[in-house]
DNA sequence: TTTAATTTTGTTATGTTATAACATTTACAA
DNA sequence: TTGTAAATGTTATAACATAACAAAATTAAA
């Protein structure tokens, strides 16, 4: 997990070649859906690059409209079966205060990320914290409650924002 | 903020006499908006009263259903007016991840808490850690992130329903 | 390589959560 | 007591999500 607090921290005024980031992610999510044996369809591969296009959160109406516009008419259960497939495999992630979707750039190890939302902008970025993620679980152990999944959201004013 | 951490701890196995808390709140509730100079009207403090009578996080269309059935038909805004109003003033808090409401108990100070939610018996506990506090803070900080509001949810077994 | 089982996708309908827009009433202060 | 602002009522609709069942595609087994 080298370098892992800064690889997925992109906020919107990051210069990058985002396609490059898209066709990363692509291949790597082909790679790991490979290992563990599950089926990466054409179906699920296109909505996880439609996540992935999108410099912010998208919401699941949007990847909707956007598969419908290319395929033609295309129904809510179509996408989101994608999205919760793509969930269970971690190739993305659900912001749950948005009702939103943003790719996630290291499918391959377990993870829950701080996400920092901009009011502003509206962009996300997903960051780690060793410190932080030792509190909370010292926390929840000392209090006897087993905990299974985490969501940690900020909302305010990324530095671009700010500026 | 003595004994911050317990007070507002109760999972469902706790017993204690929840319609005393529910009066309590009540109370507080009244004499904050009375120094806050906003009006806890009716409606207002209906609405209060039902996400503290239910025992677990309640959604705004049960509240709807609830006031329905004792004032006759009520539409949407009239109780998302109330949430909001409440929200606003601290008075209860909005569980993201499941799209309800928990009456807070210390609406006097500020806060964020840490909810954890037990996905067996649905009950809701809201806890608060400095450390927690500290950390994400920091991370924040240290990214030149300016942050606003934060939600910090975790889902797992709450110790009655490990046992 | 045909068949059977399983997984994935299509389709229709509906359930759930939330807000926009405008009319009416209520509270309070001038 | 009347003007103003705040709160509530009302209708309609937007936004988010899933149930239920049919059809097709994939895979494994015979």
């Amino acid at each position: 997990m080298e370098n892992f607090d800064t690889v997925s921290l992109s906020f919107c005024g990051g210069t990058h070649d985002h396609k490059n980031c898209v066709t990363t992610a692509l291949d790597e999510a082909e790679q790991l859906c490979i290992s563990r044996g599950v089926r990466l369809t054409d179906a699920r591969k296109r909505v996880l690059e439609l996540v992935w296009e999108s410099h912010h959160p998208i919401g699941a109406y949007d990847v909707l409209s956007k598969l419908s516009q290319e395929s033609g008419k295309t129904a809510p259960p179509t996408v989101y079966r994608a999205l919760d497939f793509l969930l269970e495999q971690g190739l993305i992630h659900r912001i749950e205060s948005l009702n939103a979707f943003v790719g996630c750039s290291h499918p391959a190890e377990e993870h829950s990320g701080l996400f920092l939302i901009c009011k502003d902008c509206g962009c996300a970025a997903e960051v780690h914290d060793a410190t932080i993620d030792k509190a909370i679980l010292e926390k929840t152990d000392t209090l006897g409650f087993k905990a299974e999944q985490r969501m940690l959201e900020v909302r305010g004013l990324c530095p671009d924002c700010t500026a």
